[in-house]
DNA sequence: ACCGTATATATGGTTTAACGTATATTCTCG
DNA sequence: CGAGAATATACGTTAAACCATATATACGGT
């Protein structure tokens, strides 16, 4: 888990990744077909920055049946945490985030409510 | 002003900027040969970075005599100044960030210094 | 065992970004 | 005004990143 800061920044570069790291920072964990519906993006889009991001320890996955969960690693070091919280900061009132929170809200058949049922 | 954030992490992402960047923060103004001294890299290789970050409103420039001196910008917005407290806590001990600040003092005629004579 | 859903990866093409080298600009000093 | 120092930009090349499309894998239900 050893990430240096330039790889760490190189990965919130891309606002795909960006954005789906702060959904992730809100919301705890989401599965990939969550963060399609909600960023409007293609599978496998999504699933190759979830991969990139998991390679570098940056998120973690869990799988549950047919889902796989993503979320923000807890073993982040505390300057990458700050830093997310630094994007959330300067992304919170931004387009593209309020999108992706209020779509993720309107999203039906969200896979963990079978679980809350 | 108003830089995106993954637009900022972008800059970021790259070691030669934020070496740059994180020097700047702690030092303040700095010319560019400063730079290239204290970072081993050559002369055009820092000035188009520092160009990149200029263009975007990261630093801004002054000129004084021969000597151009680069700081990071007063307007940067909050969220971007946090970011970079935090790149700084991820790097404040890491080999090439040590380095940086050790040539730099040990830097001979350092064009600052005339100033101060 | 088969089918549908969820997710991952492979492939090829296009764009972006970094670099080194060479050259141009702007200043200082004589 | 000419020389030299500091800085900026232009150009051609190379490497990396992203994407869309197609295909593979894993799981749940029937």
């Amino acid at each position: 888990m050893g990430i240096s800061a330039h790889q760490f920044f190189q990965l919130l570069s891309d606002e795909t990744r960006l954005r789906s790291l702060l959904l992730m920072k809100q919301e705890g964990e989401l599965c990939v077909c969550e963060l399609v519906y909600a960023l409007e993006m293609s599978q496998p889009k999504i699933s190759r920055h979830l991969a990139s991001l998991r390679d570098s320890g940056v998120v973690v996955d869990r799988r549950q049946g047919q889902w796989i969960y993503y979320q923000i690693s807890p073993l982040l070091p505390a300057w990458a945490q700050q830093a997310l919280d630094a994007a959330l900061l300067g992304c919170a009132d931004k387009e593209s985030f309020l999108h992706d929170s209020e779509a993720l809200r309107d999203m039906p058949n969200r896979p963990s409510a079978i679980g809350c049922a």
